[in-house]
DNA sequence: GCGGCACAAAATGTGCACAATGATTTTCAT
DNA sequence: ATGAAAATCATTGTGCACATTTTGTGCCGC
């Protein structure tokens, strides 16, 4: 027994139990989407760490839905690669290995190369709008030393040049991506320093705004050699999660 | 019940029920992953066009396993953009619109100029031994007027690039962008020509060996171009499948 | 005291039966 | 004959119960 206590506590607070900003039903019917997005919300924050194991019994405690809808969902989040199932071994939390974590640097660094040359062509006010009104929020976030919020910005960032091309199929594919590198957060990652520089954010944008494609391409580069220059080559191997805590008093 | 008559009849080819090649054992057992796999090829080799159903109950007979197990196979392949599933409505093979195929190609292509980017770095000769191959199979298969061959060799062009970077996540996501527009060519593809021209491909081969990123991003911009010009605008709709056809005799 | 074996408890995998939903056909009335 | 409504059929969704596997525990022997 060398789980660490209050696995459930973890799994609460991503829970809705009452509402997840829109109204506060009595009872919240919990549908397969509700669920599929709690879970997979938890771990790209970073709720459920790394190797983090989930019960389908005590989820379907947690949701207070059957054990066979969570079963489902759970398969979906394997096939989508967020959670990995082992037969007969349960499902967790998959615990990438530097290797993975260096292909998956690699994939989102070749796919951005690609985005850029597409973007310099159909690059106009409206999307430097946006990206300017990012690289504030950043710079902001960077001022207060608000880290978590940092994080997430500079993930953000990305996103919104691949939402740039309106291509539903790389944004997803980008976001899957990410998803699975949050994860690596809770092993490799250093302690202080942001994820993204800001600066180098706001050169590719600059680059961009230039639609001088080679200058961005490199800059992109540079910038996920620092990103991968900065994570921890040890893991640190903490692995229980509060499942209670993370997903909220579902049973009301 | 205006089923295109013998559903059964296409199934049944692709499922293995002797052996795809090795042993002909005497019981097939059908594992998840055999069945996956069956109906994963059925779709990329067009057997199972667009719009064709999958009852769970007619899978499960004709693959000899429980409906259960078919279903979480469906689901899988749904989770995947293979199937569309309805609810209480069934399964389906995907009829892409004219919009998602062109997201499809434009995502294909944004990919692809990553991937060369990525490759004129690590060009060497082992890389351009395969790739020369390829195109020597490509015009082998063109002088035979072996048209199947064409299709099947063109798409294993764009693997074989990705391939190249060895990069298992951007291999995984072109697999499953050419496995949604497969789908497309049972519905929109034009009657006559192959889908890629052999000297296209050979040209951003040509400048891939020369190291310029530019010109091979530029080459393969207008190939995917030609590719899309050539869809015709009107779908064919041809709904019917013979399952059992596809998939083979899997009851023995 | 240590190692290995065996039993027990828990978690997952699977099949079955029933419920619910959408489609189709039948029938009745106009 | 035609349209609408109702019943019937086919298909999927869901929960339950049981089988299988793994894991944790304790005991016995060395």
């Amino acid at each position: 027994m060398d789980r660490i206590k209050g696995d459930d506590e973890a799994l609460k607070q991503a829970a809705p139990s009452g509402g997840r900003g829109k109204k506060r039903g009595p009872a919240p019917p919990h549908t397969d989407e509700t669920i599929h997005a709690a879970i997979a919300r938890a771990i790209l924050h970073g709720q459920l760490k790394a190797g983090a194991k989930l019960p389908e019994h005590r989820l379907a405690e947690i949701f207070g839905a059957s054990r066979e809808r969570i079963r489902k969902v759970l398969h979906r989040l394997a096939a989508e690669r967020r959670l990995e199932i082992v037969p007969n071994r349960g499902v967790r939390v998959p615990q990438p290995t530097i290797d993975e974590v260096k292909r998956i640097y690699e994939a989102h660094r070749v796919l951005e190369a690609g985005i850029i040359v597409q973007l310099v062509d159909r690059f106009d006010a409206r999307i430097l709008g946006v990206l300017d009104a990012h690289l504030t929020q950043e710079r902001q976030a960077a001022e207060r030393g608000d880290r978590a919020e940092s994080v997430r910005l500079s993930g953000a960032f990305h996103l919104h040049l691949v939402d740039a091309l309106g291509n539903p199929e790389l944004s997803r594919f980008l976001r899957d991506l990410l998803s699975r590198s949050s994860v690596m957060v809770s092993v490799y990652e250093p302690a202080s320093q942001s994820i993204c520089a800001v600066d180098e954010h706001g050169a590719i944008v600059e680059a961009l705004r230039a639609k001088d494609a080679a200058r961005a391409i490199a800059l992109s580069h540079h910038h996920f050699l620092h990103v991968e220059q900065r994570l921890r080559m040890e893991p640190k191997s903490e692995i229980g999660a509060d499942l209670r805590a993370i997903f909220g008093e579902a049973r009301r």
